[in-house]
DNA sequence: CTGAAAGCGCTTACAG
DNA sequence: CTGAAAGCGCTTACAG
């Protein structure tokens, strides 16, 4: 079979103009209905299929969505993922999927590629170089361009557009007073992610609680792979910590790994709380508690926004989600007695 | 700023035409060195972006390939789309990443939505469903139109072109012969993706090498979160089996996770091996022995093989490339003597 | 209700 | 070395 047929052949295998079997079949009413039937048929029997770039160039739009993220293998991102697909094919529109892998070369090398009418708008949480050290041109170019932006989970206020986020620091600082609550006096912050947006608002929320209490405030970073397996064995087998916020998933398991295999029990010696709800967290033993980050939930409604944007029915000014979350209590943290667990000190939140 | 400005009004204002503006931006030796140098300098003060749309519709070409995957959170196809997304954007690619979900009726609403003009070609593994029910015609409806396609993992004999994959039942039967060799007498082959291609050959590889040792042979398949957690249980705690091989990672964990729940030891009472050397595997403890898929590997051969087909290197005939696999023994599988680690009988396999 | 014509923004034979 | 013209495959005002 030959490569797709043309309006052109179609119009002359029907003996009509190019101009009518491109209307009939937008369904257009200024075609009779029974034109519209039997070109419809024709084309459908041919196989037709309009070409896209054709499409494109006349219609200067793309119904295509370019989407660019750290990684896909942290569950927030996949999930996140899976959210702005669904959502987006629901709505008629493709996503292009860029992986910057933190990098902040990537992250320009790539917007810089799809700079060029490949997509109506852009869906973006940053690199963890572009934020730790604020290079954000290339992300301001797009804006500059006025081309539809979406910046979700890792944003800037510097960029002047949509944005999709958790209440990040509220809920860092109510998790952190849930460890309080059930007896951790010393409490580290963790983060793998560290100079994220994400990773400082936690860790503000975190310090907050900490401080309220007059604990020792106690802060753990690190890169990559330098998971410090040693120090935080030492801490806790020396009995320094007892308690452990994790900005994400795989610092949170790989501790309770470490500190499982140092003989120490979870929660019993060491709660540890994290984000994400992922299946390695959910799957290890004893399970991760988490706070939710509605990944699915964000990849949606970063899609709508971009898409009422894109499609003008938004007005001028840029909006800003920001999604309440909430703690999932599983095995990796202790009981709370319910009654005392709304207490004094949470309540200043909510006036 | 306002939208992209095009060739036409960049000719303008350097007084050339438009045919010339073009070819000095392409670098064609028709044009001088002076003026080519000046012309870019001009394109790149003036911010110019080429429209791909034209280029596409020009060219005949997008330089874009569509990815079909069932999913992005199992470890295997997120790595695996790390290794495509990585070559293609190397290559000058973009990747149109697609999930199926491993329905087969959003894998032909994909495909649909590709095969105008949209990409250059096309890698693909197949929905569950589609395997399942063996529906293909969405799939041949691309070779149909002569466009390049590339199979990876769940593949098939029915279509006629490039694939790749494992040598997933020699490294199935091989695996099965090392639980058998460190003592395991009643082995179930566990899958949680019945019906798909690489599920199948994993059994049968598994299943040769229980019968050529006379052992009962014991399957069990589920679907989607009808994890069997009763029934491998009982037959554990009941000591009816004392070793496992899982066709996905999932499986593989929540099986352990469930045994050591139920004060069963891994691997002293139960060895447990499985298939993608991912995080949740590496992570639990004891950490998951695994047949490592290459998932990195398998992306990137995907895409240089779609390319070279799309450029036409290649000859007419398809290429299947079979990678060679190896076994990653970690803490779930008993040791084995080194010795007789390789007898008599894998032998066969290398004649 | 149908069709001729212009144009989207490029590329590339062809002419000069 | 430079430019005019045709054309990629559509859509859409405009004319009839």
């Amino acid at each position: 079979m030959k490569r797709n047929i043309t309006l052109k052949a179609l119009s002359k295998s029907l003996n009509v103009s190019v101009s009518t079997v491109s209307k009939a079949l937008n369904d257009s009413p200024e075609i009779s209905v029974a034109t519209r039937k039997k070109i419809k048929e024709i084309a459908a029997l041919n196989n037709y299929i309009p070409n896209a770039s054709a499409q494109n160039l006349k219609n200067k739009k793309t119904k295509k969505i370019g989407v660019v993220i750290p990684g896909i293998l942290p569950h927030f991102f996949a999930e996140a993922l899976n959210g702005i697909e669904e959502t987006a094919n629901k709505m008629g529109y493709q996503v292009m999927i860029c992986i910057s892998k933190d990098s902040l070369n990537r992250e320009q090398e790539i917007i810089k590629n799809l700079l060029n009418n490949q997509v109506d708008g852009f869906i973006i949480s940053l690199a963890q170089e572009s934020q730790a050290t604020n290079n954000l041109n290339h992300i301001k170019e797009i804006t500059k361009w006025k081309i539809p932006l979406v910046l979700f989970d890792r944003v800037s206020e510097e960029i002047n557009c949509d944005k999709i986020v958790l209440n990040e620091e509220l809920q860092a600082e109510l998790a952190t007073l849930d460890l309080i609550k059930t007896g951790c006096e010393n409490i580290i912050y963790l983060s793998g992610i560290p100079n994220t947006s994400v990773s400082e608002q936690r860790k503000a929320g975190c310090l907050t609680a900490i401080r309220e209490h007059g604990l020792p405030e106690r802060i753990i970073e690190f890169e990559g792979e330098n998971f410090p397996a040693h120090l935080i064995k030492k801490l806790a087998v020396d009995k320094k910590i007892d308690g452990i916020l994790a900005a994400d998933e795989l610092s949170a398991v790989i501790t309770m790994k470490t500190l499982i295999k140092a003989g120490l029990k979870i929660p019993e010696d060491i709660s540890v709380i994290s984000y994400t709800n992922g299946t390695m967290g959910s799957h290890f033993i004893p399970s991760l508690s988490v706070i939710d980050q509605q990944a699915h939930m964000q990849g949606k409604i970063s899609v709508e926004t971009l898409l009422d944007r894109i499609e003008g029915h938004l007005l001028m000014d840029p909006i800003l989600y920001r999604l309440k979350s909430k703690i999932i209590h599983k095995e990796s943290t202790r009981k709370t007695s319910s009654i005392s667990q709304r207490g004094l000190l949470i309540s200043k939140f909510f006036n």
